[in-house]
DNA sequence: GTCCGAGCTAC
DNA sequence: TTGGGTAGCTCGGAC
């Protein structure tokens, strides 16, 4: 067959449809007694395709279809020529079938067809004429047998339909719908084998489908859609997600309801929940055929719009989630907020002259109540933040949703993610006028000063337009004599007043680390002379944008480098020339641009964060740790202390100002000696240090445990340098020097980790021989013997791969046919993390990997490796022919390519 | 998204 | 109430 000829004549009441396929036999049916062709149309439960057991992809099974359009018309009538019998046969039935003339035989000698005219039983439908939507049906439908259909053409009331393929079929429904920015649809078009045919693209309203089942068209799909459907939407799913983690959690049903599916099908003996054929129930493993949808063609479905929309879709979703974490309307009064010293006018319509003071931890959450006793809590709100804020900018957004401090943040000032704030009347809508950051006038105060920043120029920049961000500032140096005394609110202005006050000597001085050094009084004075302390914060914006987004921004930071950079040089040539320090805040300062907050404030953190988080080249410590060895050297050459009380010891004698808890991680660090810690550990640990079970993150508590000076340290660190290395004066005390000068390069040794701003570093342990032996070479003028990476007690393999690349190797070996070993893990890989994430999703298989291995037993110390592993043989072969050291993750990488060090601090 | 570690912090 | 443990956050680079 390869054409049919439809017409519809409304008018007359009258379709045909005809077709030059095969006619029907013109014989008579041996056991009925009657012309074939009368039996198929003329009478109930007869048909040539009862039988299940035969596979057919055709669509009728028992006959109905055409029968029952015999009994719903008043007239209908079969004619049909075959060749083979070489005869044409008509009859005609009418009354609903209940009546019928005699079949009509004549000789025929032409090609084969087949016609049915037939005049619809109006009355039965309740109709009058063929009405439009009928029509429009019927069309409809031709057009659907031409597209699915191969190489059958197809006429409509004599007019051929411009349709020649299940493509082009699909493309009709698509053909006035335009992409929302007016281009074309874009289609994914498969023919997958001789049974399935697929097309799809996105949709605009909900999950839509046409699909075919042996060219009956299901207009409700079914299994063979759903089929289809689960491949494509999986395969979405896995690209939505990659691109959007962190975000929004997203249901494959939100996927498909962007989908547009085309399907063409072949199924063995389909079945329907309906005579009218519009579901396909059948189970999607009795279909005879399976369609596995290729790759160029799913990869024309992640780029046919559908992943865009979503993403789009799902920023708008996070959005109204955050949105949701704002309240909608202004309240006077919070609730749920702990913590939270609300300003009594807050939320009424006094709010504009509300300031919300946000301080660095509880403790200088008090010195600030202390204050409001002065200045009233009618318009003044305290909330204290816990530590450094999150950096909002290129956070994800369940991380934003998560956080309780922004949250928090937002609810207490009544912030609105949807406002932009444009006007200034607009700001009424907040619960506070402004927000007053007070930190500690140190560095890491800074930080969090920007950090808030940060957060309000990213979401709403118009806010710093009225001045909605300013800051407290505390003194940072007190100098009194008798009952003189006098505030600095920086350093450099402080050494200004020493160089140019000839009886300095004369004042005692104070140093305020930290707002807690202030008492209560003091609070009270800060905040009674307000105008001296509030320092406003002006906004610019260009300049003061581009200054946050540098300070913030993760795509900034080869920008960062730059900036420090050149920040250090200029602070080089000012020393150099004599000048003094850049500073901020000055006797009469009383407002900054964001730009000079940044570029003059901010920049001392990062620039302060890079000198305690990278290494000097000369001794490879870093400044917290070299206070530890200053301490011990003096302290604790041979007695033995616990950890605790020496993060006392080192804060003491080498004024360490920062939180002792860091302290502690830094001389247990210091103190480990695990496979892949530290090649020569320059303090003893004695006591639980951590293990290589849990990556030394298993140490007992610094009460708990003792250290020493390692009787080595004292020969790589030799005594006699101790009277030759630079020391450094804090607050007149002598601390540790700018480096020490050990025999061998400690930082190879021992290698170093150490993330700042604008630079990190990462270098891996080298061998303390090898490095003794090439130290040997140079003094000898030779060439030095590049070096590998190698730590102690390892026993696996370190091998270059490539110039600054090394492949670390654990041990892993077959014991018998389905017995494995390891007996080494690759360095820092860990082993109760490697058996979490390795072998447990192994033993209990994932969504998409089956189970790989039956069973697995430990044997470990505490300082080696041993997991013994039972797989299937089979499997164990595949595993073997992959590669063990792949498929078990043994094998990792450690790269040379980031070892910055300070050399900056070298004073020879 | 995770890790690394010297910092900030609180529950 | 106190001791002990857990938790959030920054920052850059490598996976």
């Amino acid at each position: 067959m390869n054409c049919i000829k439809i017409t519809i004549d409304p008018e007359n009441n009258v379709i045909s449809v005809w077709n030059n396929g095969k006619g029907i036999p013109v014989i008579e049916h041996q056991k009925e007694k009657m012309f074939v062709p009368e039996m198929i149309f003329g009478h109930l439960l007869t048909s040539s395709n009862f039988d299940d057991t035969q596979k057919k992809v055709t669509g009728g099974r028992n006959g109905y279809g055409a029968k029952l359009c015999n009994v719903f018309s008043t007239k209908f009538t079969v004619i049909t020529a075959n060749k083979e019998y070489k005869k044409k046969f008509k009859q005609t039935w009418t009354n609903n079938m209940s009546k019928k003339t005699d079949p009509k035989i004549s000789e025929f000698s032409g090609s084969d067809f087949t016609e049915i005219t037939f005049s619809p039983d109006l009355e039965k439908f309740k109709m009058t004429v063929l009405d439009k939507d009928t029509v429009a049906l019927l069309t409809r439908r031709a057009y659907d047998v031409a597209g699915v259909t191969k190489g059958v053409k197809v006429y409509l009331n004599g007019t051929k339909l411009p349709v020649n393929s299940f493509k082009s079929y699909c493309e009709l429904y698509l053909k006035d719908k335009t992409m929302d920015d007016g281009a074309p649809l874009k289609i994914a078009h498969e023919v997958v084998n001789d049974r399935w045919e697929v097309c799809l693209t996105i949709s605009e309203k909900g999950f839509q489908q046409v699909s075919f089942v042996n060219s009956i068209a299901t207009t409700k799909g079914g299994r063979h859609v759903d089929y289809i459907c689960e491949q494509v939407v999986s395969k979405l799913m896995d690209t939505v997600k990659k691109k959007n983690k962190g975000g929004v959690n997203i249901k494959p049903f939100q996927l498909k309801n962007h989908v547009w599916l085309f399907v063409n099908c072949l199924v063995e003996n389909p079945t329907f929940d309906s005579q009218t054929k519009e579901n396909m129930t059948l189970q999607a493993k009795k279909f005879g055929s399976t369609a596995s949808l290729s790759e160029k063609f799913l990869k024309g479905v992640t780029s046919c719009g559908i992943v865009d929309s979503v993403t789009t879709w799902m920023k708008f979703k996070q959005q109204s989630e955050l949105q949701k974490k704002c309240h909608s309307s202004k309240h006077s009064k919070l609730k749920g907020i702990p913590k939270l010293d609300d300003a009594n006018d807050a939320g009424t319509r006094f709010s504009r002259d509300c300031t919300l003071i946000l301080t660095e931890g509880d403790s200088a959450k008090s010195l600030a109540v202390s204050g409001l006793g002065v200045i009233g809590r009618d318009r003044y709100g305290v909330f204290p933040l816990r530590g450094k804020l999150l950096n909002v900018r290129e956070a994800s957004h369940k991380q934003i949703m998560d956080n309780a401090e922004i949250n928090n943040i937002v609810k207490i000032v009544g912030l609105q993610y949807k406002n932009k704030y444009e006007t200034e009347d607009s700001l009424k809508t907040l619960r506070y006028g402004k927000v007053m950051i007070m930190t500690d006038q140190d560095q890491d105060g800074s930080h969090i000063k920007g950090l808030l920043i940060n957060f309000i120029q990213y979401n709403w920049p118009n806010l710093l337009k009225y001045h909605f961000v300013e800051q407290f500032i505390t003194p940072i140096v007190k100098v009194s004599k008798q009952k003189e005394s006098l505030s600095f609110y920086s350093i450099p202005e402080f050494e200004e007043w020493m160089r140019d006050t000839e009886n300095w000597r004369q004042w005692k001085a104070k140093y305020y680390k930290g707002l807690g050094t202030s008492t209560m009084k003091e609070a009270k004075d800060y905040f009674s002379d307000m105008n001296r302390h509030r320092i406003m914060f002006d906004y610019h914006g260009a300049d003061d944008d581009a200054a946050i987004e540098l300070a913030f921004s993760k795509k900034k930071v080869e920008d960062r480098k730059e900036w420090l950079t050149s920040w250090l040089e200029e602070r080089k040539r000012r020393k150099e020339a004599g000048l003094s320090d850049i500073y901020l805040y000055g006797k009469n300062t009383k407002r900054v641009t964001f730009n000079d907050f940044i570029n003059k404030e901010l920049v001392l953190f990062s620039n302060a964060d890079n000198e305690r988080s990278i290494p000097s080249a000369v001794d490879g410590l870093k400044p917290g740790q070299r206070k530890v060895l200053f301490t011990a050297f003096k302290k604790y050459e041979n007695k033995e202390i616990k950890v605790a009380q020496m993060a006392g010891a080192v804060a003491e004698l080498s004024a360490y100002h920062h939180g002792e808890a860091s302290l502690m991680s830094t001389i247990i660090n210091l103190a480990q000696n695990f496979v892949g810690s530290n090649n020569i550990n320059l303090l003893q640990p004695i006591g639980q240090f951590g293990t290589r079970l849990h990556g030394g993150k298993d140490a007992a508590s610094p009460r708990y445990i003792f250290t020493t000076l390692s009787p080595l340290t004292r020969i790589l660190f030799n005594h006699c340098d101790d009277n030759l290395v630079a020391y450094q004066y804090d607050d007149n005390q002598k601390v540790e020097p700018v480096w020490y000068c050990p025999i061998i390069p400690m930082v190879l040794v021992n290698g170093s980790d150490g993330i700042g701003t604008g630079w990190s570093t990462r270098m891996p342990n080298y061998g303390a021989r090898d490095i003794v032996k090439n130290i040997k070479r140079m003094l000898q003028g030779e060439e030095i013997v590049p070096m590998i990476p190698s730590y102690k007690g390892f026993i696996g393999t370190i091998e270059e791969i490539e110039p600054n690349r090394f492949a670390v190797s654990g041990e892993i070996a077959v014991v018998d046919d389905n017995t494995i070993e390891i007996t080494e893990l690759p360095i820092r890989t860990w082993t109760q993390t490697y058996k979490e994430q390795v072998l447990e999703p192994m033993l209990h298989g994932t969504d998409k990997t089956p189970p790989l291995i039956q069973d697995y037993k430990e044997y470990h110390t505490d300082t080696t490796v041993k997991f013994v592993i039972q797989m299937a043989a089979d499997k164990l072969l595949r595993a073997e022919q992959e590669g063990l050291h792949k498929v078990f993750k043994i094998q990792t990488t450690i790269s040379q390519a980031n070892q910055m060090v300070r050399l900056n601090c070298i004073h020879i």
